[in-house]
DNA sequence: TTCCATACATACTTTTTTGTATGTACTTGT
DNA sequence: ACAAGTACATACAAAAAAGTATGTATGGAA
């Protein structure tokens, strides 16, 4: 099945527009892609992974994600504080449509 | 096949960043969606179908959209002037990644 | 001669996003 | 008493995106 008669110009367009929100900014995918897999990353472990984020903008973007519900967030009440994030099923259902960008960028002429 | 084997975490991050960075935007899709399906249309019925984009975004758009290929500019040398846009092979080729965007959104809980 | 339609261009302002620098709370170890 | 590690918060500045207003070239019609 496709979504050719779910959506008409408008409702489809508002509706990817929509989709791409959640996705858009300059670390979001950085931050995902860590996380694809089932991995469970702390913050610490994020700000590591991505090169030149800030704790500002891994923060921010991560606390976005979640209000999403794209991934989530535990807490451990220690001290130091241990925070692990992971992907949500929704978002680990991002996958078919990241990998069909994908596949659109790669027939790509020149 | 999928693309799994293809990219890392950084550089699927950054293919797929790219991929967005040509349609993001707030009028792209709004574009791109009145095109789909072989359409053929010229600026002004394009400023027409889209309501509240200004004349400056819409060529400011189409510009971007000509240049990284997703659509194509034929102009016709009258008096007054007349030009048509529609998608290239490629920009037809999204179709599939904005279903794939649009089942996703579909899944989302509540 | 002035007007009209089309498809833009350009200067400027406002809004949104991103980045920089610095601060905070908590508790264990020295 | 103080430094250390973790996961943030916050004020401010810079950069990027979007919006507003106005202008331009063309040639045929009135």
């Amino acid at each position: 099945m496709n979504n050719h008669e779910k959506y008409t110009r408008y409702s489809g367009a508002q509706s990817v527009t929509e989709a791409l929100k959640f996705l858009e900014g300059r670390w979001k995918l950085l931050i995902l892609f860590q996380l694809f897999g089932g991995q469970i990353m702390r913050f610490s472990e994020l700000e590591r992974a991505i090169p030149g984020i800030t704790q500002k903008m891994l923060g921010q973007q991560l606390k976005q994600l979640e209000k999403d519900g794209i991934i989530k967030r535990t807490a451990y009440p220690e001290v130091p504080p241990r925070v692990e994030y992971s992907l949500t099923q929704w978002g680990q259902d991002l996958c078919p449509a990241l990998d069909a960008l994908l596949t659109w960028t790669g027939k790509r002429p020149r």
